[in-house]
DNA sequence: GTATCTGCAAAACATTTGCAATTCT
DNA sequence: AGAATTGCAAATGTTTTGCAGATAC
């Protein structure tokens, strides 16, 4: 689940996405930082560095990453919704106590031998949620 | 993945829910239609048997079962709750096509053969998006 | 110079909260 | 009567939309 992006902007292009500065910084934001972040975070991030941005910018942005597919949505909580730029497949653990994700690989092809064969399947998404190692040894 | 209740009243006095009369429709409602509503979708069945009902009532009632952990939330898809009265781990198939959400059974012993291990896991969650064997043959 | 992109303000939703009225025992 | 439950109205929070100004090619 690594990907190495040296040029943002031509990365971008090759996905059918004009570069703009704001979607170049968000994009470089969710690639530096895998903490599978809020829009909030993105926001509050960015604005230090971009402080004409605006929260729709950031929407409009995500969203025209999910129409181009290099980037997904992680719902493993109500009411907060993140953003990954992983797109391998692959699981997210959620500490309730600190609150961290951790990504998890995940080994699917067990899954495969049930009644998913009936189905189509285009997505696949795998949450955990409990207390990670660092919490439980306080 | 059955549950058989014939007396919703008993289960949720067992369950430490008084058992007043929404309280029984709404959990009722969800054995009787395995169909992962939403607040909505529950609201409106209910009203017309019940014309006083509220949306906050439910969203309260609701927020109870989960409480009480005799349901479960569903948050497959962004800004659409969903509710489960099934406690086993189990998967969910939704199709893009006809929304339809289908339970899909999961071997997730394989899963935690990763670094799951070196998590304390409380709850599992699996989703699943596509086309289901309906649609795909239209 | 025309298309597109950005960002403000307002709208649209979903969910929660405060509180008064109702219900149950 | 007393405690819990219900349901209205308002508040909150998140995401989308309309549109005018800015930017890019």
């Amino acid at each position: 689940m690594e990907i190495h992006i040296e040029n943002v902007g031509e990365y971008l292009k090759n996905s059918g996405i004009k570069p703009s500065y704001q979607r170049i910084r968000i994009f470089q934001y969710l690639v530096e930082n895998r903490n599978h972040p809020t829009v909030d975070m993105i926001y509050k991030a960015l604005c230090a560095e971009i402080p004409t941005l605006s929260k729709t910018t950031v929407y409009n942005t995500l969203n025209l990453f999910i129409e181009k597919k290099i980037v997904n949505v992680i719902v493993i909580e109500e009411n907060e919704t993140r953003y990954d730029s992983v797109m391998d497949v692959h699981g997210h653990f959620k500490c309730e106590k600190c609150g961290k994700i951790f990504d998890i690989d995940i080994d699917n092809e067990h899954l495969k031998d049930n009644r998913l064969k009936e189905f189509e399947i285009k997505e696949q998404h795998y949450y955990f949620k409990g207390i990670c190692k660092d919490c439980a040894n306080k």
